[in-house]
Formats: C-alpha cells, sequence, structure tokens
DNA sequence: CATGAATGAGAATTCATTCAT
DNA sequence: AATGAATGAATTCTCATTCAT
C-alpha cells in the first residue's frame, strides 16, 4: 500500500501490463516490453510485484473487486429482476469502458492455464459467482438448475462480446468506440439477454406500426 | 502441395498444437513442447509449417472453413429463420464438440495482436462475416443496421461462452461435458438467443400450468 | 574507527554471514539474504563492511586472529613436542566448536580464488605459517625440509576434516556433534598425527593383552 | 554418450567446467564464462547437461567413479594392510595429479549444499564409504567403531591437503608440484597415516645413527 | 523424410551497490 | 544509524530456427 502511493511507479507498471497484455496475451509480452512502457527499470517489477506472474495476479485480483463490488451495489438496490439485469449490464459496460484493458485480459486469460495464478483465479471466480447468482438469477426462478451453470458464462461472454473483438473489429468496420456507441451496446445487450432476437422483431414491427 | 497432403506426422503436429496451444495460448507453447507431444523431431514444424506462425495460420485457416461451411449448409436449407439460427447453433456445438481445441484455439488467439497472421485472420473473419449475414440475419430485418456489429459477435461469444470457459469450470462445478451437455446446451443457447430470459421464465409459467 | 566498535547490528551481520557462507560458499550467498537473516537493511552491509567482500576479509581476518593466538599460546607454554601438538590440536578444536561457521568459512574459502581478497589471505597464511612453526615443528627435528610444506596444510586439514563434512555426515550416520564427541574427536586425531594408524594397533593389542 | 563421441564440445564443456568451478567455485562461475572457455555456444550447456548444476553433478560422479575403482581395485589385491593403504594413497595421488580439477572441486564442493545436487552427493558418498571400508579398514580392528566416523574423513583429507591449498602455497613457498613432488608426497601421507609424527623422528634417529 | 547439433537472440530474475531521505 | 526505492549489469535458461548429415 506505502509502495503505490510513494511514486507512480507501481501504478505505471500495472497498467502498462495491462496495456499490453490485453493485445498481446500473457506469454506474448516480456518485463524488458512493460518496463520501457512504464518507464521504469526492468528490475522493479519483481522489487514491486515479485515478478510477472505477480502483475498479472494483481490484474484480475482488481477485476474480480470491481466486479463483486458492482454486484453487491445492484443486490443492495433491490430492484426487480428485469432491472436488475439491465442495471447489472450497464455497470459492466461503464467498467469495461472505464477499464478495458484490465477487464480484457483478466478475461482473455481466464481459459489459459497459468499454474502459477490458477489457484487464485480459481478462488476468485468462485466467489464471484456467488456473489452474482446470489444478486442476479434471484428473480428468475428457472426450473432446471443445471442451466445455471450455462446461463452464467454466457451472460458474461453476452457482455463482454464487443469489447473482446474491438481491435480486430475496428479493422473490419469503421465502428466508433465512443460513448454513443457504448450506450447502444448497452441496449443492445440487454435487450437480448432479456428477451432475445424476438424482442427485435417485435420492436421492430411496433416501430413499423407508428 | 505435397507437404499440404497431411501425413501421419504433420495431423499429429498440428493436433499437438491445438492442444497446447488451446491451454497454454499461443505464446505460451514452444515449438519443442509441440514437438516431443507428436512425437516428432523439432526441424519438423519448420518442414512442414514453415514455422510456429504456420501452425496458428494452419489452425485458423481450418477453423474457417469449417465455419464457412456450416453457414453455407444451413443457408441452402432455407429454413425460417428461428430455425436457421437452431440449426446453426447446433451444427456449431456439434463442430466445437468434434474439435475442441481447435475452435478453441481460432476464438482464444483471436483478439491476440499477432503481426505475422492478423492479416490472414481479418481476411478469413471479414469473409465468414458476410457468409454468415447472408444465411442467418437474412429473417430478422433489424432496423438499426448498427446494431449487426454488436449482435454478430454478441452471438459467437454465446455459442462459444460455455466451452471457453471450460477447463475453470470444471474445477469449480462438478459438471461434465458429455453428450448430454451438448444437447441440453444447445437447447439452451438456442432458447436464450431467440427469446432471452424472459422465455425460460415464459416456458417455465407454461410449465406450472400443466 | 566508529564502524570497527561492534554494535549489536554489525555483530548480527557477521554472524549471519558466517553462517550462509559456512553453507552455501561465498558467491552463492546474496547480501539480501545476509540482511533478511540479520534483520537489517541490505544497504547496512555497505555501510559497515564495505560491501560483500568486506564480510569474507573480516570473518578470514578474524579466523586467523585465533589461530595465531593458539599458536603463541601453546608456544608460550614451552612443552615437550608431543604435549605441544596435543595442546594445539585441543585447542584448535576447542575454536572450532565456538566458532564452527567461521572456522569453516575461512577453511572452506581458502583455495578459492577471489581476487579482492587474495591478498589479505596471503598475507595473514604467511604470518600464521610462521608462528606455527615456531611453536609446533621446533621439537620435531625433520631432516627433509621440503617435508614442512607437505605436512604443515596435513596437519591442518587433519584438524578440520571431521568439522568440514560434518554436514554432510550427519546425513550418512546417526552420528551427534556433542562435547562428547569433541573429546574423543581431540583424542583421535591427536593420536592419529603423533603415531598414525600403527597408533591404534598397538593399543588394541594392548588393550586385548589385559 | 553417443553425446560425447560425436563432438568433442561435451568433453570441453566439463574440463572448462572443472577448471572454473576448482578456482572460483561453483557459485562464483558463470555458464557464460564456461562457454567461453569451452569455446561453445552458452545453449550448449543446458543442451547437453541440463544446466550448471547438470555439470556439477556430472563432476561429483565422475570422481566417486573414479575413487571407487580405486577402492575396488586395491581391495582385489588382497594385500597386508599396511601396504593396502600404501597401494590406495598412491593410486588416489595419481588421480589428482590427472583429474586435479575434477577432484578438487568434488572435494570443495562437498561440504557445500546445493539443494539440487545434495541428494546425489550423499547416494554417492554412502556408497563410496561403503567401499573404501570394505577395502582399507579390514586389516584394522579398532576396537571403537565410533573412531571410524573420525578416521575416515580424516584419512581422505591427509590426502588431498596438499593440493587443496596448492594454488595458495604456490603464492607463498616456491615449490613445484612436478612428478617429484607427488613421489615425495605419496611417501610423506602414507608415512603420516601410518606412523604418524614419531615416525619421521625415528626415521631421523635411525638416518642419524647411519 | 528425418535427425540432432548448433546458434544467437531474448526470456525472467537476482545481483551488489548507491543515493536521497 | 537506518531506510527503501532505484539502477544497470549479470545471472541462468529457453526460444525458434537452421544446417549438415
Amino acid at each position: 500500500m506505502s509502495k503505490t502511493l510513494k511514486t507512480g511507479s507501481s501504478k505505471r507498471i500495472i497498467n502498462s501490463a495491462a496495456y499490453l497484455f490485453s493485445r498481446k496475451g500473457y506469454s506474448g509480452v516480456g518485463v524488458r516490453e512493460i518496463a520501457a512502457k512504464a518507464r521504469i527499470n526492468i528490475s522493479m517489477v519483481s522489487y514491486y510485484y515479485g515478478g510477472k506472474a505477480g502483475l498479472l495476479k494483481a490484474i484480475v485480483t482488481e477485476y474480480f473487486s470491481y466486479v463483486d463490488d458492482i454486484a453487491l451495489r445492484v443486490a443492495e438496490m433491490k430492484l426487480p429482476p428485469r432491472e436488475s439485469l439491465k442495471e447489472f449490464i450497464c455497470e459492466m459496460v461503464n467498467l469495461i469502458k472505464d477499464k478495458e484493458d484490465l477487464c480484457k485480459v483478466a478475461i482473455i486469460e481466464m481459459p489459459i492455464e497459468l499454474p502459477e495464478i490458477t489457484a487464485v483465479k480459481v478462488e476468485l471466480l468462485k466467489n464471484n459467482m456467488r456473489l452474482m447468482s446470489q444478486s442476479l438469477s434471484a428473480g428468475f426462478n428457472i426450473n432446471d438448475p443445471k442451466k445455471h451453470i450455462i446461463i452464467g458464462p454466457a451472460f458474461l461472454s453476452l457482455i463482454f462480446s464487443g469489447f473482446m473483438f474491438g481491435n480486430l473489429i475496428k479493422k473490419i468496420s469503421k465502428d466508433k468506440r465512443d460513448d454513443d456507441f457504448c450506450k447502444r451496446y448497452c441496449e443492445t445487450i440487454s435487450a437480448l439477454f432479456l428477451d432475445g432476437m424476438s424482442g427485435f422483431v417485435k420492436s421492430n414491427k411496433k416501430e413499423k406500426k407508428k
């Protein structure tokens, strides 16, 4: 804690790491590159984070702390189920907008086995899924409990979908990732998750009637 | 040409590569490791695929050829929109079941910048999205064209969601990835994409009435 | 001068250094490790001893001051040759028992070339051998002077033999390094150096006669 | 095995390593330095020996194979006890003369704890001590078995004493390490171990009588 | 087709030391 | 007297690739 306050070095290190990891993947980035981007000496990475793996741990931990926070905050609001979901999605999109690199890294590296931090990831994920279940799925009494394990990851994938392939999509369409996009993204994903494609068709019909 | 005619060795190489890339990420795997797993000499990787990058290219290309095939096949069926989607999802899940490692690699490495193969990925993705648009979104005349660029990736993310985090989820729940799971997975994802969460609630109500 | 007046810290530093050097060798130990063991800040090593090399110098110097002392003390006793040797060996064993780490370091590092302290070692060793010659070999008028240079080191090696490989021997036999062992050790080494193996055989015969 | 035959590289590596380790200690030598001296690429050390530790293992193993051989050979000669010892000492001195660096490394690094190879050292030493006991101490029926553990190391220390401090002694006396020295060394050490210092005095008296 | 020795660049980490506080 | 951040060199080891056989 005191380390992060004295200088901005440790902050710059983690930001640089998130930036690079999110684009090249954890193994594709060298400590040297991170250090250069953060304008610090290579040794400082070990000094502050105990090595490259420590950096990823710090990033993943920070990500989960944010998501857990959101889950708790939404739960406290005691909104009706549909509003809860909308609120959660909206908050998540805001988070991704604010900390895009950090979130991407946490998600991209999730399915990848890194012996040194897998244990940490499992523990954080367990807790996170418990929190999210409590705050979101309460309102939807789904008969088959086996569907939970499918819907949970599907929900998160949906939320992240637009950002994960963002860099690639930039090269295909000329879409801009501005505030306007985020607003539209929020609404579209919410609608999709709540009512699926048929929701769009209906609303199309309604709009046509007008 | 002789090189592309896969002998047992070159097949083993690509399978080993897919297996390892899917678990450790492209940069996290060494050619030595792949060669060892494929029980061939290290030099053979360069010989057959022109280097490590060539392996990933081959994997990505193969993945897209499968998905393009599915898109074309479904288009030819000329099913109504909802059935088209269901069919597509079902075919995709079968593909993932059959070639899990290959599909995972293609998806995991998608957002990652690898100068040597980014161009290839962009080209393949462009063509793929065109095909998919033709075969699927025809039936859903969505008013706002800007939504396409959101719904497309969302659709694919949804389909892959259950498999991407499979290894991690294995460590959390005791879910088995058997044929039964795949069937349930197909139905749940189809339902979710077509009617969203409200679809589940409705069907719950209906079932309750009975 | 103030630096040489050992405070608690500087004493702990040198003890920690001796402990670690004796087990891992001079080059195998880092200043950080020493500082951690001594519970002081790393910079203090440079502050007190001018660097890592200074620590070894201090240890070696201290070792020779002890051995020189013993040589002088024994010389002053003016005992007959055999008694002189016994006394010297006994004193040396007591020294090793008291300052085991320090003595081990001095001996283990003796044959190792460390440019920074070789000169010091040579100077100290020269003086020490002169003193030992005076106090011990006086009584044994060995005809061939060339044997001195063989017997001298042999004598010291003999004295240290049991302690040098102590840690390894602990893992082989279940021998304890207690006071009893030291007493026996003293006697055995003295007997060996004075009368060799034949001394043991003779004493065996005598004991058998009884 | 085939590796050592194809090129002289692996031989040069181990010789260079022995040369440098014997002078600077295992931890005091870098792989770079060894590679430079052996005129090979740094990577070859890992390629042939699996790393720096593998080099030391190879050296220690080779040393023990030589000493075990000597012990067995002397045992087969079935000489009387004193002759056995003389023969063993003589053979050992020849070994040291031939493979001075290798022997020094094995002995210097013996008391040093290197987690990676301590287990190997213990195993080799156990076997070696068993062999030496069988071939040498048979003739000397020493009453107290506790003396064995003192005499064994003392014996070896004695044999090595002249070579361990060789480099340092060169700087003090002007002694040459030629064949003549080795012959004299053999005789002196044998005499010392068999009859101790009193042997010299006696022989002095006898020689004086003449 | 296949081998394995060889290369040189680059990986992460640890080193002893210094300096401002 | 003591701290701890910072440095730059040096550490060992692994990387993908090539080449002669």
